[in-house]
DNA sequence: GCGACAG
DNA sequence: ATCTTGTCGC
């Protein structure tokens, strides 16, 4: 899968101020409207740390739509350059993310990631910091809350309600599954809230994460 | 100052 | 995130 090039974006050797400023710009880039052409190919992203957070491990799945079928599975783990520090997550998570995008035989068009989108203090949540960098539709859904208020959700499948800022809607916390904590989808890049919470929608299965997020968290702990 | 804080 | 088994409830 091609990456955009842009050396603005390569600069992994941040200070925590850095980042910010960093983050400020690329958010200001993330495209919140719908440019998302025919999906074939969505891909299901995750990441995660081993050895005390000294190694970083990126899993992506890429599922055929509309069947859902997998047709590419690929793990990789590259040494952490970052410590964790609310906010600024993805700077600590593209690394291998990247990676392993670069080393994906297909392409995709739609990116769903375990993780937030927008729904970010400065809005850059990794959902979006990827699909950025990718130049790809992409969404994230969170298991917990970063930022945002909402109300109560439905206690039914496929029930939601908005996530807001204020008066900005930053996504949906979603009930994915009956009697289970309600997961948070918001879009990343190119994508509206309402199209992010369609295709989340779309991609529900049996379980509480939509497909493929579930599989691409399957993947990554199953050694 | 105090609490909150994705993975 | 990660360390970790069985168990209760829808």
């Amino acid at each position: 899968m091609p990456i955009l090039p842009d050396h603005q974006m390569h600069d992994w050797d941040l200070t925590p101020r850095q980042a910010v400023a960093l983050q400020r710009e690329l958010a200001a880039r993330v495209e919140r409207s719908d440019r998302i052409a025919d999906v074939r190919h969505i891909a299901g992203v995750d990441i995660g740390f081993e050895q005390h957070g000294e190694v970083t491990r990126a899993a992506v799945v890429v599922l055929e739509w509309p069947s859902l079928a997998v047709v590419e599975e690929l793990v990789v783990q590259t040494p952490t350059r970052m410590p964790y520090i609310p906010g600024l997550l993805s700077f600590r998570e593209i690394p291998a993310a990247l990676q392993a995008f670069a080393q994906l035989q297909s392409d995709v068009d739609l990116i769903m990631v375990d993780g937030h989108g927008v729904a970010h203090p400065r809005r850059l949540g990794v959902a979006a910091h990827l699909g950025l960098w990718l130049d790809r539709p992409s969404l994230g859904v969170a298991k917990k809350r970063l930022t945002g208020q909402h109300g109560e959700v439905e206690n039914q499948r496929g029930a939601y309600t908005p996530l807001r800022d204020g008066d900005e809607v930053l996504g949906v916390v979603m009930r994915s599954r009956q009697s289970v904590k309600p997961v948070f989808v918001s879009p990343g890049h190119r994508l509206s809230v309402d199209t992010a919470t369609q295709w989340a929608l779309a991609c529900l299965g049996r379980y509480k994460l939509p497909e493929p997020t579930r599989l691409a968290d399957r993947l990554a702990s199953r050694r």
